[in-house]
DNA sequence: ACCAAGTGCGCC
DNA sequence: AGGGCGCACTTGGT
């Protein structure tokens, strides 16, 4: 082929450059990527680089010969400094594209990235993320179709690794199909009447599995109301096919009494299997709605099917953050993927906004029609999934997560009292003290020039920073204290720094906390946290509006105060005393460990003996700090590096100590390692096994998995690997706990929340002692693990979070 | 006006 | 080369 073989060039940008042509076998599949970079170049060949190796990889995984396969890319010059190339110049190479996968007559089509799916299906979508695995066939010219499925670029993977499953998922897709996926039909029946109602879910009611799902006014149970009440079923059409059946009960008609019981009625049916996706909301509106505290008896949750099977977690809508944009967990998310259908979706902002007779209703129902349906197309196909992973993820699902979600739910509805009136005060106050330290701040800027000064601008404190001579390599708090310290510091650099971390501090509590807890408190003084079972990767759960999960300890005692227990009842914080240690004890065996524990022992005194070769009557305070240290950066994989650097060894020269040098930090890890050499065997063994099985699994059944192993994740992965389990395992005891306890408290014993391994109650006044010794035994005793490593829980009590008094118990 | 990314910091 | 999170704020882009 020469340039003259292409039309499109005449007019395309990158005309001149460089270029590499296709190339492989003809007559297969092809893959199509964006443009040659400067290795392909060299080599003139496409994906020869750190791309093309991984992609190569990630076919030989699936079982396909990377030879086997055509590759070429959407763009066939190379652009200057490895830019993604223009608009204009994917449009020239288009038709070039179209008829070289015409003339190699191949039969499949995969592309990587976004580009090529600009120029191979525009309609598919422009975000990859969204678009990413939905199979279409795309005609390549008049008479040829091919089917064509768009994945990640493999440079994506490289940046983030957990995408890897979504690239891997993708090919074999393109591998095990020919044409996008075909699904029954499905009919959407809105109910006209109440007789109508009746009937239909009359038909419904005949089916031995059904899903149900609720479209309303917003996320409260409280004060929102249902907009629309779906039901999902599969039913034999009259050609013995499958069809869909969706019935919409509408808002008018939801609330009439005559319906509600056919409702009810319907949901008690005691044979159907219910399928939720995300039934804690479902479930605690349906409470609401039913004035009962409902509870399906044969049920399954698509949101936590999904999660079981991939666990990476998930990215909250509203905020951005370090895990990247994309979601796994959504039904719409997990529809497009599976079911090749374009994304759909309703805007509910502007349905809202919509004056109320004028609403697109039936739009409405289409879209709840789908939810219905697609909820049970992915339950189908999850389920099988997943006992072919592994039979304990289905148990782990719907014997533990969903009945976890289903009481978190209900506590949730419950809220937990705050003193408004209390953070009120803090919030004037603390405004106070937070204007006069921009005053102090502002006045040092204004003799610099600087005219307005806003501290929370890190680009304006570097600015004033310049402006009085502080050079700290990152304005973070731990950088700012520890370059005040080495360098000669005048008094006015000192007062600044000092004044700035006083503003942070004080404006976090002020805007995250008090404002945070003040703007989501209901009329009743009550927060409803939202607490996600599928939020981590390890099973912890989290938390969110508001995170009770972050609410301030040391100086923000002060904001723990605002939690308060109702009149004539108090609070109980019910915590697990070194839960992950001992967890570590139990996977290790390690015996040192335990006997530890078993004599009742300070771990981290013995610990402290052993590194400073003394005995355990002599260690001091700071050696048993240090020594603590230690043992909990074991658990996350600090190596000694880290732990030399640490911002506890701020701690150990305020407290007289001498920082550890590499060298010392080299030296305490090892003896750490030589005092309990059952552990360190079980964390070679987890490095070990990790990279053989590609994956670790905990006794609960929890998988973390590792598809992608390479060169700059291994380190991470391992590290994973120690402590996933342990803090999965810990996590889950406390989390069994917690909705084993919801179900079995007695009238007037309630859970309010729980932080990962402590569990928040509030109980009478005058509460009966058994309680608290069926808590203790809950959650240490009936464990779902055998153990010869002791549990224990210490119990805290009192009228505010932030004055809890040690209750001694045992 | 709305968004995504970056920075920084609260907890276990 | 420190495991797991959520939230507020600024800034630069559209």
């Amino acid at each position: 082929m020469t340039l003259e073989g292409y039309p499109g060039c005449e007019k395309c940008p990158l005309a001149g450059q460089p270029m590499v042509f296709g190339k492989g076998p003809s007559g297969g599949i092809a893959i199509v990527g964006e443009a040659p970079g400067t290795v392909e170049v060299a080599k003139k060949e496409p994906f020869v680089g750190l791309s093309g190796k991984l992609l190569r990889e990630t076919l030989n995984s699936a079982g396909v010969d990377p030879g086997a396969i055509y590759i070429t890319n959407a763009v066939l010059c190379h652009p200057d400094k490895n830019e993604a190339p223009s608009k204009t110049a994917i449009q020239c190479c288009r038709a070039r594209l179209l008829s070289e996968l015409k003339s190699q007559k191949v039969q499949k089509v995969l592309s990587v990235g976004a580009i090529p799916l600009s120029a191979l299906a525009p309609e598919v979508g422009t975000a990859i993320t969204k678009t990413h695995g939905i199979g279409t066939m795309i005609n390549l010219d008049s008479e040829t179709q091919v089917y064509y499925v768009p994945t990640y670029h493999p440079a994506a993977i490289i940046r983030d690794p957990d995408l890897f499953r979504d690239l891997a998922r993708d090919v074999i897709k393109l591998l095990t199909h020919d044409s996008p996926v075909d699904l029954p039909d499905c009919l959407t029946i809105v109910c006209r009447d109440v007789p109508d109602t009746l009937y239909w879910l009359d038909v419904i009611s005949k089916a031995s599995r059904l899903s149900c799902d609720l479209e309303t006014t917003g996320l409260s149970a409280q004060s929102d109301r249902i907009l629309s009440l779906g039901f999902g079923a599969l039913t034999i059409g009259e050609e013995g096919d499958t069809e869909g059946l969706s019935v919409i009960v509408p808002r008018n008609l939801v609330y009439i009494d005559e319906v509600r019981e056919a409702v009810r009625r319907l949901l008690h049916i005691p044979e159907i299997k219910w399928v939720y996706h995300n039934s804690k909301f479902d479930v605690i509106f349906l409470q609401q709605y039913l004035q009962e505290r409902y509870r399906p008896a044969i049920m399954t949750d698509t949101m936590l099917l999904q999660y079981a099977q991939d666990e990476r977690g998930s990215d909250t809508e509203s905020t951005s953050n370090d895990r990247g944009s994309y979601r796994v967990h959504g039904l719409k998310d997990q529809a497009r993927m599976r079911f090749d259908i374009p994304d759909y979706h309703f805007d509910f902002k502007i349905f809202y906004a919509t004056p109320e007779e004028e609403r697109d209703w039936e739009s409405l129902y289409t879209y709840h029609g789908k939810d219905c349906f697609f909820t049970l197309l992915l339950c189908d196909e999850l389920e099988k999934e997943l006992d072919d992973e592994s039979p304990k993820l289905r148990q782990l699902t719907e014997g533990f997560l969903v009945p976890g979600a289903l009481a978190l739910g209900e506590i949730e509805f419950a809220g937990t009292k705050i003193d408004i009136e209390y953070l009120k005060k803090l919030r004037t106050q603390t405004e106070e003290e937070l204007l006069f330290v921009e005053t102090q701040l502002r006045t040092v800027a204004q003799k610099y020039g600087i005219e307005k000064f806003n501290p929370a601008s890190p680009l304006q404190v570097k600015e004033l920073f310049t402006a009085i001579k502080f050079f700290a390599p990152s304005s973070e708090r731990e950088v700012m204290l520890m370059t005040l310290k080495k360098t000669k510091a005048t008094a006015e650099v000192e007062s600044v720094v000092k004044y700035i971390l006083e503003f942070r501090q004080k404006s976090k509590v002020l805007s995250t906390y008090i404002e945070g807890l003040l703007k989501r408190a209901d009329s009743n003084g009550r927060v409803h946290p939202d607490f996600w079972v599928h939020g981590t990767a390890t099973g912890r759960l989290s938390c969110h509006d508001p995170n009770l999960q972050n609410i301030p300890t040391l100086m923000g005692q002060l904001i723990r105060d605002a939690f308060i227990a109702d009149e004539g009842r108090l609070l109980l914080e019910a915590d697990f005393s070194q839960l992950e240690l001992r967890i570590a004890a139990w996977y290790s065996g390690d015996q040192e460990m335990i006997s530890a524990y078993q004599n009742n022992e300070d771990l981290h005194k013995k610990v402290a003996a052993a590194m400073f070769k003394k005995p355990v009557e002599e260690v001091t305070h700071l050696e048993r700090y240090m020594a603590k240290y230690v043992d909990f950066g074991i658990i996350y994989g600090r190596g000694a590096k880290s732990l030399s650097e640490g911002w506890e060894m701020e701690y150990v020269v305020e407290q007289g100590g001498k920082p550890w040098t590499l060298h010392e930090a080299e030296v305490f890890l090892k003896k750490f390692l030589d005092s309990f050499p059952g552990l360190r065997d079980w964390i070679s063994y987890q490095q070990k096994q990790v990279v053989k099985d590609k994956y670790i699994e905990t006794p609960m059944g929890r998988r973390r998995r590792f598809p992608l192993l390479t060169n700059q994740n291994i380190g991470n992965v391992q590290r994973q690997a120690v402590n996933a389990p342990v803090q999965s395992l810990a996590s889950d005891l406390c989390f069994g706990a917690l909705w084993r306890l919801h179900d079995l408290l007695p009238e007037g014993y309630n859970i309010r929340f729980t932080v990962h391994d402590s569990i928040m109650f509030e109980i009478p006044e005058n509460y009966d002692p058994e309680v608290l010794e069926m808590i203790a035994f809950e959650m240490t005793q009936n464990i779902p693990i055998d153990s010869v490593v002791p549990f224990q829980v210490d119990m805290k009590i009192g009228k505010r979070w932030g004055q809890m008094e040690k209750l001694k118990h045992e």
